[in-house]
RNA sequence: GCCGGAGUGGCGAAAUUUUGGUAGACGCACGGGACUUAAAAUCCCGAGGGCCGAAGGGCCCGUGCCGGUUCGAGUCCGGCCUCCGGCACCA
């Protein structure tokens, strides 16, 4: 009679065993072969796990189990991304400091997390609220500072009503705040930013070295960063400065027919303002600036425009060209400055049009010349440059754009620019839970930074959390009021703390050493450590998290504190988990709010966490969306019930080794069989295939046991074999049955089965027989036969005589052990 | 519009890399059976579509569409279609 399988006391069992062998316990001290695995780590938030955040932690921790069996020394840490919005307001919600609020969710994630048999080094543990964390963020930010790399300057920055702080464009989506979903609006203030603009072209060279990022990330980052080669070409302009702008297609110069500057730009500016406080020109200009970033930049806005009488001299041809404010041109990217060239270009066609501008083509097709007059779109692309002084003939594309810029160059009037489209990292917050941003403001000195003994700046305690607008550091006096650390006098501290993405760009190295309170960075475990070998995480982060982590690094290695540029080798984004929405009849991500998660609590009580981790990792390829299903557990469940049964016959019956030298049963090469495809599946994540190719060799083995015709030996190893293939899936199951048939170390000291050719391959072999490429039959016959051999037996065969009888073999392909295609008339 | 990815049974999917070589492994759901007083649980069997045969069995079609290369194409090449993701008034 088979004993049941009491999940529960064997869960129990070897999650305290691990916990009390500190199972995952790596010294980073100690050189050597070394994997660092990562996942990124989560943000403590006040909901509990559900099964789709656990798709991450349990396909990262097979993997690391894999590995470790293999012999590998993995490093595999945790920590949390512990400052942020929700805590703030869970404070001002329900009155419970955030730093309490907090803490009392990483313990209850870091139980969840144990309860799913995950298993970390938690000596390395590390919280990003912790000021032993966040002393290095400013410490940073005070390099960063003296190397002209943080800055503040007043600029129109996004400002999201709802969170009541300021966002980075990157947390900006379809102009709207990406966590509370309110639409953001433009607003001019003094920010702190770091220059990551500077950074822009590293940042895109190195997704070239890096083969083992997807090329949806990689692409991702390359259209966030959006290069564009150019010019930079400057307009006089009667009464006022000087205008630059900034095109790609310096080459359609002379097209141009008018100047449009953002209402923004200084020259706008000062016309206003010339034009008086009434004026047309100010208007425009206020009314622009008030509208949000969503109403200006739909594709279903209107193109306005205001001619300011204004005129500007055209470097070529010296005519006066109308300077227009226009509300397309965006502040922000290339010079806030554009000219205008209707013929060949979309926007300006449509605001010539719009606002009788003239249009002047100069390029001519094969076709002939188009007349700007009937003309609808503007023309497409082919040609030769035409009305463009000595440029005419030039055919269009590299030679007429690099003619362009050697003429504006010569000329002194513009240079060849590359323009991008990454703005600098804006990381001022106006709340309170996150890092506070170590500057001091002095009358008399100006802004000055905290001096690097008087880190930590930290946070204040008596701190009331009422919702209002304004950060409520700023209410807090003891830590507001300062001495000025140059000049002694009274001073203000500065209120604005740190984007959370400031913490989480360089984590992964403070887990190398994260109590040392000497260096932000140890170097040489750096050194030894980095980079990152194994990355894990959401696609939700393919830009800001990933863009800030390679940015940091190369700020690091530009300091001497690192040695590389890229700190993640290989990235993994695993695909969402999906379920039925009850109330909406849809398939959508599993998420609180949307009322349609599963806790992994009440299967795990129910079912044990194996059966939860095999489901996880059963359920799809890793990479893709997968959709839960209640049933689809049962299966999972079905599968180990059937694991420990069979482990129940073998573990009574004598033990006994595998003699050497026996010729291998069917059962040897199948468990051979089995653990190449598990170890080449495993190796590429595709666990899912793992699964399936051991729910074969059980039933297989059971089929054997159940025929007797294999050597209790046999039967023993294969049992063995299996429990360990299956370890980084289900790993309480089988490091039970792993010490009940007598292994003497867990399962994660004992080596993964090395596959043996010898003893997979058997002594003969099935041959497919093709006639014309059609399957019409299979041989049995000697592996490594020869093709003679082959056809006439194939001939013989009675399944495939019909096919070849009376006819001639034109040719035979013969594919040994494996094919053979007749081709016949 | 630009860039990237993907299309295979009722469903999730496998085979796609090494090397073009039996399409649909494994699982879910479904149908049938065994066990049971009964149910649940468990176990066994069946199954891409169509056609032929009393049956054993056999034939044809089939991996988004059209074409190509090849003895042989889900896999390679050319051209499309659809869906998903990113960027987009970025000059």
């Amino acid at each position: 009679m088979a004993e049941r399988y009491d999940h529960a006391a064997i869960d129990a069992k070897w999650q305290s065993r691990w916990e009390k062998d500190r199972a995952a316990f790596v010294d980073t001290g100690q050189p050597g072969d070394k994997l660092y695995m990562l996942n990124m780590f989560p943000y403590p938030s006040g909901s509990r796990l559900h099964v789709g955040h656990g798709r991450n932690y349990i396909l990262g921790d097979a993997l690391y189990r894999f590995e470790r069996m293999k012999g590998r020394r993995v490093l595999n840490p945790m920590g949390w991304d512990a400052f942020g919005l929700p805590a703030e307001n869970a404070a001002i919600a329900s009155g419970t400091p955030p730093r309490e609020y907090t803490l009392g969710n990483i313990a209850r994630m870091k139980e969840q997390l144990r309860s799913l048999g995950l298993l970390y080094d938690w000596s390395k543990e590390l919280a990003s609220c912790d000021p032993e964390y966040y002393r290095w963020n400013q410490w940073l930010f005070l390099r960063m500072w003296e190397r002209g790399l943080a800055y503040r300057r007043q600029a129109p920055v996004n400002w999201c009503p709802g969170c009541k702080t300021v966002l980075a464009n990157e947390q900006v989506v379809d102009g709207r705040c990406e966590r509370s979903g309110d639409p953001v609006e433009l607003r001019d203030l003094t920010q702190w930013f770091l220059r990551i603009t500077d950074y822009a072209d590293r940042l895109l060279a190195g997704l070239d070295e890096l083969p083992h990022w997807s090329e949806r990330v990689k692409t991702m980052q390359r259209n966030w960063i959006g290069r564009s080669r150019g010019a930079e070409i400057e307009f006089d302009v009667d009464g006022f400065d000087r205008v630059t702008v900034f095109t790609t297609r310096p080459d359609t110069l002379f097209g141009a027919t008018f100047l449009a500057l953002a209402p923004e730009h200084p020259v706008a500016q000062a016309i206003a303002r010339r034009a008086g406080p009434d004026s047309e020109a100010a208007r425009f200009v206020e009314r622009v600036r008030r509208a949000s970033r969503l109403e200006r930049e739909s594709e279903t806005a209107e193109k306005e425009g205001l001619d300011t009488g204004v005129r500007a001299v055209h470097p070529g041809t010296g005519e006066r060209l109308p300077v227009w404010l226009a509300n397309f041109v965006l502040p922000e990217y290339g010079t806030g400055a554009i000219m205008g060239v209707p013929a060949h270009d979309e926007r300006d066609f449509e605001f010539a049009r719009k606002y009788r501008l003239p249009v002047r083509p100069v390029y001519r097709s094969a076709e002939g010349d188009v007349d700007p007059e009937t003309m609808t779109a503007p023309t497409p692309h082919g040609g030769v440059l035409v009305r463009s002084g000595d440029w005419d003939g030039t055919p269009e594309g590299e030679p007429a754009i690099a003619r362009a810029i050697a003429w504006v160059e010569d000329k002194g009037v513009g240079r060849g620019k590359v323009g991008y489209r990454l703005r600098d990292w804006l990381i001022s917050r106006q709340r309170y839970w996150g890092t506070p941003i170590p500057a001091i403001h002095c009358e008399k000195d100006g802004v000055v930074p905290v001096p690097d003994r008087d880190l930590p700046v930290l946070l204040p305690q008596d701190v009331a959390f009422r919702g209002a607008e304004g950060n409520p550091l700023a209410q807090s006096e003891s830590f507001v009021n300062v001495e000025c650390p140059v000049c002694g006098g009274p001073a203000r501290r500065e209120t604005d703390t740190m984007d959370t993405f400031v913490d989480s760009s360089w984590y992964y190295l403070r887990f190398l050493a994260p109590h040392d309170d000497r260096e932000m960075v140890d170097s040489p475990r750096a050194r030894a450590w980095m980079p990152v070998d194994q990355y894990i995480g959401g696609i939700e982060h393919a830009i800001l998290h990933l863009l800030y982590a390679r940015f940091i690094c190369r700020v690091l290695k530009d300091m001497g504190l690192v040695a590389l540029e890229e700190p993640f080798e290989r990235l993994f984004n695993q695909g969402m988990i999906t379920r039925l929405n009850p109330s909406t009849g849809k398939i959508e991500k599993m998420s609180k709010s949307r009322g349609n998660t599963v806790s992994p609590d009440e299967l795990i009580a129910k079912f044990g966490a194996d059966t939860v981790r095999v489901y996880t990792l059963f359920i799809g390829p890793p990479e893709k969306e997968s959709e839960w299903s209640e049933e689809g557990v049962l299966g999972a469940s079905r599968f180990l019930n059937r694991v420990h049964e069979l482990a129940s016959r073998v573990a009574d019956r004598p033990t006994g080794s595998v003699p050497s030298g026996r010729e291998p049963s069917d059962l040897d090469r199948r468990t051979h069989r089995t653990i190449r495809r598990v170890t080449e599946d495993a190796e590429r994540f595709h666990f899912h295939t793992a699964v399936a190719a051991l729910m074969e060799f059980q039933r297989a083995i059971g089929e054997a046991l159940d025929a007797g015709q294999e050597s209790p030996e046999s039967v023993r190893e294969a049992v063995a074999t299996l429990v360990k293939l299956l370890h980084p899936v289900a790993p309480h199951l089988t490091e039970e049955w792993w010490e009940r048939l007598g292994g003497k170390t867990s399962l994660l000291e004992a080596s993964w089965p090395v596959y043996e050719p010898s003893l997979a391959t058997s002594p003969r072999v099935t041959l497919v027989v093709q006639v014309n490429g059609r399957v019409r039959g299979r041989l049995d016959l000697e592996r490594g036969a020869e093709e003679a051999e082959a056809v006439a037996l194939a001939r013989a065969d009675e399944k495939i005589r019909p096919w070849v009888e009376g006819k001639q073999i034109a040719r035979a392909v013969y594919v040994p052990d494996r094919l053979l295609n007749l081709v016949v008339q």
